[in-house]
DNA sequence: TAGAACTATGTTAGCGCTAACATGACAGCG
DNA sequence: CGCTGTCATGTTAGCGCTAACATAGTTCTA
């Protein structure tokens, strides 16, 4: 199947965009002058740089981005990947990363694994396609294939919320240490018969860590710890279902630990509906220091994570990073504050 | 500045990734077929697939979709710009849209305006960089600059939210006529002296609208229609507050309609902790249908917007033309619906 | 049964940009 | 004054992939 070369003209496919070589044109230097006045304009000549700039406000130029990273093999993308964008959690997060990454002409990439671990690696695999300067992924969990891609990658790995094990770079805090935490307070306050209640644990598996540390105070007082899982991850109904669950079940029930905010609060106005008396026939506390507990009455009793310093944090170490500099840490507990509220 | 030509061989740059051209080699196929094989596999025989597939497996080859995107001048990128992550209602739009696009193999590159007019125009320019396939964007407004650069792009734009002159594509709904919904809602129920509440409403502008038809029908009855802006776009903690404001200024005070749930509830939470009675002494109502406006007593009265549905709608609209099927409407109305709670 | 139509695959030439190297001009220096 | 260093700019050669066109073999059609 030997061809004989084509000595034809082909049709041109580009489209009407003006590139970097016309307005090198029209500013009257090489190209690469005019790439070297927008990218480093420290390495060019005041007068160069000024027709450069005209040049491209008079022909409108917009960068082609994918023509400069193809060339320079880096995209200044930043891929992040979270298991929800239903949980103002990972929102948060989200935003204190944008802000940050963002101030520095980064962009970030993000992906939703709806709590599929299939689809991390799907998502890690396209993103790798795009020569992502640093993957951000909340979690230290990850699957078989998942981690091979990972180990087998050059670029900066963090993996935030959780404080652990992690592959490169880590900001969190220590969930199993917030369990504890809570489960101190609702003992201070007099309650024995605790429940602890989640939904979809298993994907939340951070939920789970906080029950580990949660029982391991109340079986160190020699009380049971018993847990309730409500299934898939949920909002304010599943709270709601949760109480009722858990005195079903529990009758006697002094106070339920919840997973999260919004479970609790849930709860908290699905009792106040019942007309249960908070904390007087039930005690209800929660995880992450939400807003919304912040303003039911009563208030919530929870644990405020740093969510939004996580992200920027994460940013800021991963930038640190990039820009070649030594890492203060390598892992980093951004901690996390009791809330003492009126519900327990 | 002239210069000979060099003759010694240059460094070369590239990563150790694998490359299509070593599949290709490794599989025994140029490097189109290889390309074709994982592209559009039905163009190539079951044999030369099976070949080129079993050597990406081999190889752990990850395609390099930048180079493909310069090829192709074409990313599979979908542009998103909204103006805000802290509002539940764009996190559902943008849920909505992934959902949808993903499933196509298109990827979402978000982009936050913070409410700034002038990060639009420099997102816009940077997507444009990317090649995006499609451009979604909540609102019909934009800056002048933004336009041109807008009226001189050739993919579809997609303006989310609400309805009006678009420059493309348009889903969304009426805001004007959601406004007049609740505002006969109000006078139903009794209310006379109503006043309507927003949280900066000079970004927030479709806030505005709704303020106008509410304004429209409280005028059209002879009565008056006070507007009271607290500034800033705000959460719970602004309802409250803006409950405070509004009593202060206005006593005598019937009703409030407030311009979105979060303010509604968070003044209807406020009212509880005061004592005040809810619709007793004052009615509470919102806009948007959050299920938290659902879970609070008494339950919230508000308009439901199908935030989900927009996402999901305009990504198809999008997929359908950038398919080159014919476009079923240039604009399509996703409508509201009135639900009606306890706190008016 | 000639030739049109289709199928599978290949060759070539970029996409628009930047890394690497090259060159000439000039300043500083012993 | 030649040498070295620095600066501004230029030439060249890709980055890894795919569109466009080319070519054989096979099947269908008149």
């Amino acid at each position: 199947m030997s061809n004989q070369p084509n000595t034809r003209t082909r049709r041109r496919r580009g489209s009407a965009q003006p590139t970097l070589k016309e307005v090198a044109e029209a500013a009257g230097v090489s190209s690469i002058t005019a790439s070297r006045a927008l990218n480093t304009p420290e390495r060019v000549s005041e007068a160069a740089r000024a027709r450069v700039l005209q040049a491209v406000e008079r022909l409108g130029y917009v960068p082609n981005l994918v023509a400069g990273s193809l060339a320079s093999a880096s995209s200044r993308f930043i891929a992040v990947i979270v298991p929800s964008l239903a949980n103002a959690v990972f929102i948060e997060v989200i935003h204190g990363l944008q802000e940050t990454f963002e101030a520095q002409g980064y962009q970030i990439l993000l992906g939703n694994t709806d709590y599929d671990p299939q689809r991390e690696y799907q998502l890690i695999r396209t993103f790798f396609g795009w020569s992502c300067s640093a993957l951000v992924t909340a979690g230290l969990r990850h699957s078989g294939p998942c981690r091979t891609l990972l180990e087998g990658w050059e670029q900066p790995i963090m993996e935030v919320m959780e404080l652990g094990q992690a592959l490169d770079l880590n900001v969190g805090l220590d969930h199993r240490d917030a369990g504890r935490c809570m489960a101190r307070h609702l003992l201070e306050r007099g309650h024995r018969a605790i429940v602890y209640v989640g939904a979809g644990m298993a994907d939340d598996y951070r939920a789970g860590l906080r029950y580990d540390g949660h029982r391991e105070v109340l079986e160190g007082q020699g009380l049971a710890a018993p847990c309730l899982d409500i299934g898939r991850p949920g909002g304010l109904d599943a709270g709601a279902r949760g109480l009722e669950l858990a005195l079903e079940h529990h009758p006697g029930i002094a106070a339920i630990h919840f997973a999260n905010d919004d479970l609790a609060t849930g709860a908290l106005l699905h009792a106040q509906r019942r007309g249960l008396q908070v904390p007087g026939q039930i005690a209800i506390a929660g995880f992450n220091g939400l807003p919304l507990g912040q303003h039911v009455t009563p208030r919530l009793t929870t644990i405020q994570s740093p969510r939004h310093t996580i992200g920027r944090l994460a940013a800021e170490e991963v930038l640190r990073r990039l820009a070649g500099k030594a890492v203060r840490r390598r892992q980093h507990d951004v901690g996390f504050t009791l809330l003492e509220g009126e519900s327990t």
